[in-house]
DNA sequence: CTGATGATGTTCT
DNA sequence: GAACATCATCAGA
């Protein structure tokens, strides 16, 4: 079952856990990709100077404005795409950062785009490093930025189905990775993550 | 296994 | 001109 828009449209940090354990699915030609939510981030406007669009929007995350379910990617580092969900209502800003993702269809093709050769008996550790961290996970989807603005409630290529409900015992909430430089919210417990899941990015 | 470092170019000031 | 929601690779233990 696709997820609608009731899903997205609610609070972002309600929307960042409860992605726990839904599957990301991307249609992609004839080719089907499908993973696990294993590791989320939630970013909020107020009161979060840890988000991009802290101090006001501007043309990278224009999309935030609009309503929970539409796509936002934006390139970091130069050369790395991040994946973004948008959540709650039109005019409020926030948004949540998919960090990693397991793997459940579509593998070889995965492989296929992370390292550039075919999938042959691959290593374990090869497996893992597929989409454990959230660069990797939209590298091996060959997600671009012509996905910039796509609607997951809508979109026939790409959106989010519902999966097994997770126990509380099962989530782990803390703090953001790599946020530092923002002095006001980066010891907020906004990331959550599936505890025991070989794909998590970092422990 | 751990920690350090360089790559690389878009976005914002 | 500086900063950056990361990754791959390498050295050392």
């Amino acid at each position: 079952m696709r997820l609608t828009r009731e899903f997205f449209e609610r609070n972002t940090v309600l929307v960042a856990r409860d992605l726990l354990n839904k599957v990301l699915v991307y249609k992609d030609g004839d080719t089907v990709i499908r993973g696990k939510i294993v590791e989320t981030e939630a970013y909020i406007g107020a009161k979060d100077q840890g988000a991009h669009f802290h101090k006001g929007l501007t043309e990278r995350t224009r999309i935030i404005d609009e309503v929970g379910g539409h796509i936002y990617i934006y390139t970091i580092y130069g050369m790395y795409l991040l994946f973004n969900i948008v959540a709650e209502e039109k005019g409020t800003h926030g948004a949540v950062l998919l960090r990693a993702v397991e793997p459940l269809e579509g593998v070889e093709k995965m492989y296929l785009n992370r390292y550039k050769k075919p999938y042959d008996n691959p290593q374990k550790r090869e497996i893992i490093g597929l989409t454990n961290g959230p660069a990797k996970f939209v590298m091996a989807y060959g997600i671009t930025k012509e996905l910039y603005g796509a609607d997951v409630v809508t979109d026939p290529r790409i959106w989010v189905e519902d999966g097994p409900k997770l126990s509380n015992e099962d989530i782990v909430r803390s703090k953001r990775i790599n946020i530092d430089y923002a002095e006001m919210g980066k010891d907020y417990l906004l990331r959550f993550y599936i505890k025991a899941n070989p794909f998590v990015s970092k422990k």
